[in-house]
DNA sequence: CGGGCTTTTGACGCCGCTCAAAGATAGTGG
DNA sequence: CCACTATCTTTGAGCGGCGTCAAAAGCCCG
């Protein structure tokens, strides 16, 4: 965890320029944004938040994906969700955490103190607008998620899964695409509510079908999307525009 | 769906001026509110919302309960989330709604029209920033769901659903106290992943337990909640204070 | 009283969880 | 460079919970 001499110091290198939470805000606004934001990453594995533990900061996801997860009462983690750049890691007055926030890949975040946050979203009516839309997004998102496991069928959600992870990593969807899986078998089983085998067993099943090729354990690569929304169903998540 | 001589029209018999989105307005701002406001109501299994359909309103719930749900390609209407006073019906910034919203019990709306709604938001923070909670509120709410999904055991979801419901329509929880639940077998099924069978069974098992009573199909009394909340297991809904 | 809908109850079979063990892969230190 | 360990993945075998199918019972409304 650091904060200096990043090079996304520079909102010019932002790569999420136009989906950030300042992407409504004028130059003058931006100008403000940026003198009391800091840059911090995080390596893969690495808690952001812990559930319980207080938290000072609001941030955003500039780059890398994490998982919103918790313990259960029986040690295991269960996962919830997933977050991408643009998303909220914190939400604004929320001072203790809910939920486990970990880094999956190398993650950096755009973060602000708590109370300068709300100050300054109080003030720039851009920016608010533009965190409510995000806290929308992000219910939605969850919503398609609770659709998806709604499917009762083991192969149609992990089917669901690999679409969705194909349209929120590679926002351009081209064939023949390698996809770097950001979870383990055991970590995707936890999030469709399936076993880690029962994860193994149909990735392989789909392989065998020539849908994917398994490149190695965390890549796969999509051969045949058709098919593969197919085997997903009726539910392909966050199946609006782009 | 009516919208004249409704007592709600005077915002002094607003069930839910605590937690409204005008709760944090002052009475400028409140006057404000009031003059583009209107009050709609829906009858039990009306649609407020359809998928796929325009709507130029953006709303929220005053009294009553609605499911958020979809036609799957299959026809079965999977249910993926409940609505209580206070929720937002349909989000700003989206003028075609992307689930169904039906009403389970009667339901009263507090309506702007949408471009309306929109300036009013710029104009007053105060509204911006009840929003934005609100919105953050049901995301968390979501993401609440998808970990009790996680559980996989069916007397788990059960539980957890009863003790979720006592929490969100009845806030003072009494002893011995009579929920009605609003959803059919069928419908809490949908909800929970679970079928219908299975849900009577196991309603059915709770009562011959002790743990609950059923009064009718669609009332039930709590009569001993730690129990349930044991067979709940580790994901109490919305654990939070209230 | 009759028709439609919801709920209950029973019987059966399958999908996916569990348990178990062997193969991969990566990281570490000698 | 090669053991050695720890972790993740794959694969197999078996069982059980829950979905499915079916039918009966209860309830509402005309």
């Amino acid at each position: 965890m650091t904060n200096d001499l990043h090079p996304f110091q520079d909102c010019s290198n932002c790569p999420i320029n136009e989906m950030a939470l300042c992407s409504k805000c004028d130059d003058d606004e931006r100008d403000q944004i940026k003198a009391i934001r800091t840059i911090q990453t995080f390596a893969p594995g690495q808690d952001i938040t812990v559930q319980g533990q207080s938290n000072g900061l609001v941030s955003t996801i500039v780059e890398g994906v994490a998982t919103v997860s918790r313990i259960m009462e029986d040690g295991q983690r269960q996962v919830a969700g997933l977050l991408f750049p643009e998303d909220i890691v914190t939400r604004p007055g929320e001072s203790v955490a809910s939920v486990d926030i970990v880094a999956k890949t190398p993650v950096t975040l755009c973060c602000f103190e708590r109370g300068q946050f709300e100050d300054m979203v109080e003030e720039i009516p851009h920016l608010a607008s533009r965190l409510s839309e995000i806290a929308f997004d992000e219910r939605d998102e969850a919503r398609e998620h609770l659709f998806l496991l709604g499917r009762t069928t083991s192969t149609e959600r992990l089917a669901s899964f690999l679409a969705y992870l194909l349209h929120r990593k590679n926002r351009r969807v081209g064939p023949t695409q390698v996809i770097r899986l950001p979870l383990s078998r055991d970590e995707i089983g936890s999030f469709l509510g399936l076993a880690l085998e029962t994860v193994s067993r149909h990735l392989n099943a789909f392989a065998r079908k020539g849908m994917i090729e398994i490149v190695d354990s965390r890549k796969i690569r999509i051969l045949d999307l058709t098919a593969l929304e197919n085997a997903a169903g009726s539910v392909p998540l966050r199946a609006e525009a782009s």
